[in-house]
DNA sequence: CGCCGTTTCCGAATTGAATCCGAACAATAG
DNA sequence: CTATTGTTCGGATTCAATTCGGAAACGGCG
């Protein structure tokens, strides 16, 4: 019953679970990874499984603090990089990055994120979509020009949106028939160019 | 397991089953989303379920191949009106029936289709999206100049992907905080002005 | 209509996974 | 060392998915 570890070994046990689920999922697919399958992985008996989880789904959901965790870190760490290219560099370099860390562990993480966006679980996406505003702020902030498109809310909720679904769905295709690259660079092209013709827009017809 | 119906009760009681399945998972979410009370709800037999189905996920699967062939139907029937229409209002259109569609029977559909996105089960997303692909050339054909942009599958790989989940995950959400109207006429506007911008450039600089 | 082979329907019985529980095992305090 | 509290375990229980054996409805036929 979901306990809090108060010693060592138990916040051992926790990772252990929370990582075994990842590699369940990996190596045997969604409907082989029950709880039995799961703590065998990790080397516990069902039992314990329980200790820290009330029940299968908040493994799930551990898995997706963790990852969502790992994200967050991954992009306030490039953040200041980030806000000091231009648009397209900077879009196909967080999204570089973004891949590389969800094909970490032979795909591990993306395999979760694949059948995982859906799911009620992802109170936690909306983590990440704050994150990604934040960065759009930050950029806006260095890049002072930006801050005269009035309607960044609507327009950073669909690159946001659109740029991280269209990735993830994409890196789950077993056979593409387009690359990465141009994915990404194609993103970075619609968002770089949208911008570039809005500004160009209100220079031809400054706002009332 | 898995019989065809060939008296016209069964093909009555498959129908029944399938809409069932969008009723249960509308009002009682997937988890109590049971074969029992996906038959309860029908009228019928668990048993009867297995006699169509091989299996729960079936069921789920005929839901899906239901809901891609309205929305096939509803592409299509839009598709020579489409075909006259400017990008931006053509856009508009376009998600405004999607929205309506998805809507219908107090969002029955949407509630499916939100959190089936990911899922194996959808080899039929990828029929929605050849559908607009095509949709996109015989677009390109009635404005010959849209023919000229070279990197036409990779954008429209973007749009469709893009919309399509933005779109889907924009009616899901409880209280958006900006509304359909201002989502569909971003979209609009992202893919339209992609599209001037390219042309542009490809008149500053005739290609190679 | 009464009969027969076929199709459809059913729900009790089976199976297996999720979850619960209480005993056994470690750590820590005094 | 003993008491107390934290941790682990895996068998027992519960519940949903699926199977199965036969009942009921059908549709033609004499």
């Amino acid at each position: 019953m979901a306990r809090k570890p108060q010693q060592e070994r138990s916040k051992a046990t926790m990772q252990a679970i929370v990582e075994a689920g990842f590699i369940s999922l990996q190596t045997h697919g969604l409907a082989q990874t029950t709880t039995r399958h799961i703590a065998d992985i990790a080397g516990v008996g069902v039992g314990s499984l329980y200790e820290y989880f009330p029940n299968k789904e908040a493994v799930f959901k551990a898995m997706n603090a963790h990852l969502t965790t790992e994200i967050v870190a991954m992009v306030r760490a490039l953040m200041p990089s980030l806000v000091r290219l231009d648009i397209r560099p900077m879009v196909i370099r967080l999204l570089g990055h973004f891949r590389e860390l969800l094909n970490r562990n032979d795909g591990r993480y993306l395999k979760y994120a694949g059948f995982s966006m859906h799911a009620e679980r992802s109170r936690q996406l909306e983590a990440i979509q704050q994150l990604l505003v934040e960065l759009i702020m930050q950029y806006a902030l260095h890049n002072p020009q930006l801050t005269r498109l009035r309607n960044l809310p609507v327009m950073s909720y669909i690159f946001i949106h659109g740029s991280v679904f269209t990735i993830i769905r994409h890196l789950s295709e077993p056979n593409p028939n387009i690359s990465f690259e141009q994915l990404s660079e194609g993103l970075a092209e619609m968002i770089a160019s949208y911008a570039e013709a809005e500004l160009a827009k209100l220079d031809a017809a400054p706002p009332s």
